[in-house]
DNA sequence: ACTACCACACTTGTATGGTAGTATGGTAGT
DNA sequence: ACTACCATACTACCATACAAGTGTGGTAGT
């Protein structure tokens, strides 16, 4: 395997660490999976250095599990952190959205609008790929426009959690009609300043995501703690 | 200096991490100081290597900005940071403890009790070396009888930008009692299953630590970005 | 057949040398 | 006096060697 150093990232680390990121949150590499830095650092054909700080890095994200002198193998997804994950993901994003309805800027609400546009253009074309970029886009927008930059950032870094758990179902199994007009709605409270109406709307949308959770650790038991 | 790897620490990487934080975190590295890993290599008695991995980690939690090539400065306090950790912090509290009133083990609301004992004792004893301790195992109980454990290990991360600010302010000017009344209000809320008052005492308990940012500011504006 | 033991092949942890990029201070030229 | 340039002394990054702990399979002894 090689790896692209042309994509910005510059430093051998960010690849690696990168590339081993995509490919256990695509379960490429499955949970469970034993790794070690000597085999990553032949398959990338860099040093260990490298290999063994992403390591770390992942470990912290609680993607990798690392046992001292014996070895490393990926985490498997424990139910506990994504049903926890998403508790905090809902009320950051709740909070957030309230207070979107108390002052948002006017360009972001714009953005929100030409968004939503692409939502419906994407739901026709059934182009489910940018769905999910837009979807992720109309959230940050949110975020941006109530200047909580760093708590986006935390949400995603929450969010990883929750991905791998997400992956399991079929990227189709999406009602995008459904998230549209959530969307929409969310956007019309935003505009009228309603708060209590977006908090609700916001609770609605967040349940969506969290539904079959017994059901995926039952089909794919290994992946599981 | 000398590394006391006597305790749990174990890998001397976690011990320089640890010796570092608690440096910085104290302002006994002041924020813009400059440091290389060989400096403190050479401080630790130590390799080059786990010094290496601590700034990684360091850096990752944002107290520390590596510039790649050119050195390593301990990160100034960033105003915007200070206050959406104070954010999140107070949304995911407030969530908890309304979680608390619907549902909590007798044996952690017998341990908030046990608490409010001996904060209401080291309020006696002026013991505020204590107190702070139990301020935080009383938010610790809450969390634990909502089995929100990693929710709590998320805004412990959180509170790491809030630390600095606060240690900037000094350790004698909380008032303790007013703190104790509070802590025992909520308590009185969760046994009595009152969600929405539950709520508002939490908040109004956040308020008290984000006060006077703009102050510290003028105070110390070399430590601020 | 069974058990105790040990050599060995792993693992991650630590130390160190070399590389490439960056800031800086001195110097030569204008 | 001022500027352009370059040697030098840094820096973090990466590769590699060694150390130390762990699991395993084979073997000798019972």
């Amino acid at each position: 395997m090689d790896l692209n150093l042309t994509t910005q990232s510059v430093s051998t680390r960010d690849a690696v660490y990168r590339v081993l990121k995509n490919q256990i949150l695509l379960l490429e590499i499955p949970p469970g999976t034993s790794l070690s830095e000597k085999e990553i650092s032949l398959k990338f054909n860099v040093s260990r250095t490298p290999v063994r700080e992403s390591f770390a890095r992942l470990a912290h994200e609680g993607l990798l599990e690392i046992y001292p002198q014996r070895g490393t193998v990926v985490s498997l997804i424990d139910s506990e952190l994504v049903e926890e994950a998403q508790f905090m993901r809902e009320h950051l994003e709740r909070a957030v959205i309230s207070l979107a309805c108390n002052s948002f800027p006017e360009s972001n609400l714009r953005s929100l609008k030409i968004n939503l546009a692409k939502q419906k253009l994407g739901i026709e074309e059934q182009d489910y790929k940018s769905m999910f970029q837009l979807d992720e886009d109309f959230h940050h927008i949110i975020f941006e426009g109530c200047a909580k930059k760093n708590t986006w950032d935390v949400v995603q870094q929450i969010k990883v959690h929750l991905n791998r758990s997400r992956m399991l179902r079929l990227a189709a199994d999406h009602d995008w009609e459904h998230l549209y007009n959530q969307h929409l709605h969310m956007y019309e409270a935003i505009q009228a300043h309603d708060a209590a109406r977006s908090d609700l709307l916001m609770k609605k949308h967040m349940e969506l995501t969290l539904s079959d959770q017994d059901m995926l650790k039952q089909k794919f038991p290994t992946y599981y703690k």
